[in-house]
DNA sequence: ATGATTTTGCAACAAAGTTGCATTCCCTGT
DNA sequence: ACAGGGAATGCAACTTTGTTGCAAAATCAT
């Protein structure tokens, strides 16, 4: 069984041939995909909405996450085994975005420091996106 | 002279009423707001692509900042002075948004911590996002 | 292989954001 | 105070993005 299927065997999906392509481009690409860069790159196979319903089931999975960002646009990665904790994802590396190329990647060696919140405040998730310069643009 | 008009006035803009109110509704909001959150305090007064505009000229004008989210909604907040260094925007606090009322706030007291990014990447801004609880809805 | 269930594509819709242009408003100099 | 030039606004039209319902097709378990 290719590392494709079980990726969805795993998370207890049917495997299709649309959820395998959609993660094939995830696997191919080394930065997080919007919606619409899958789209350009499928949208002769498959239906837009497919996209939408398929990313959106990816995430309720754990399969992949959303990365936050300035722009307005949902970016989305895939999820490294460390990702997924007890069934509750949890994404503690830092974000990158290159201004130059636009590109958004996982800096997975890079880890959030803690920050101590105000009194009342209770924290369940945390993101940390730095903009600039990457070194493929510099 | 406001303090209202004077904000406008240091960015080089003209005072106009629909400017005025934007800048109103963001004074008397503890919370970050979204493009519809302003809308609907004022859509009878000014028009929908007016706001889209004076958001804009006031994120260009270092007015407000943006704030990620990954919920897809830009959010926008009131720079406060030290936001504002040398014309450049720099904003170093962190970003709490609450799961239960869905209202984002500035944390000003709590900075962002430094983390060291790989070789090759240059730092131009830094965001950190909070999800949990806040104060008021535990 | 067959039937139940899930997924997909299509169509239609809703929401979000953009652009061009004519009108109105604001600011400056007199 | 007011006239003229430039900037801001409103309107209409449009594009992009995301959602929903339903019928057809694909997947999975037996």
């Amino acid at each position: 069984m290719s590392q494709i299927e079980s990726i969805l065997k795993n998370s207890t999906l049917s495997v299709t041939t649309g959820r395998k392509r959609i993660l094939e481009i995830f696997l191919s690409s080394n930065n997080a995909l919007a919606h619409q860069d899958i789209e350009s790159q499928c949208a002769d196979e498959y239906d837009r909405v497919t996209i939408y319903r398929t990313l959106q089931t990816f995430l309720e999975k754990g399969i992949i996450h959303n990365i936050p960002s300035t722009d307005n646009i949902t970016r989305y990665a895939l999820c490294n085994e460390a990702c997924i904790v007890s069934g509750h994802h949890h994404d503690n590396h830092v974000h990158f975005k290159c201004d130059s190329c636009g590109k958004t990647v996982c800096l997975d060696e890079v880890t959030i420091p803690k920050v101590q919140l105000p009194k009342g405040y209770t924290m369940k998730e945390i993101n940390m996106v730095v903009n600039g310069v990457c070194k493929t643009c510099r």
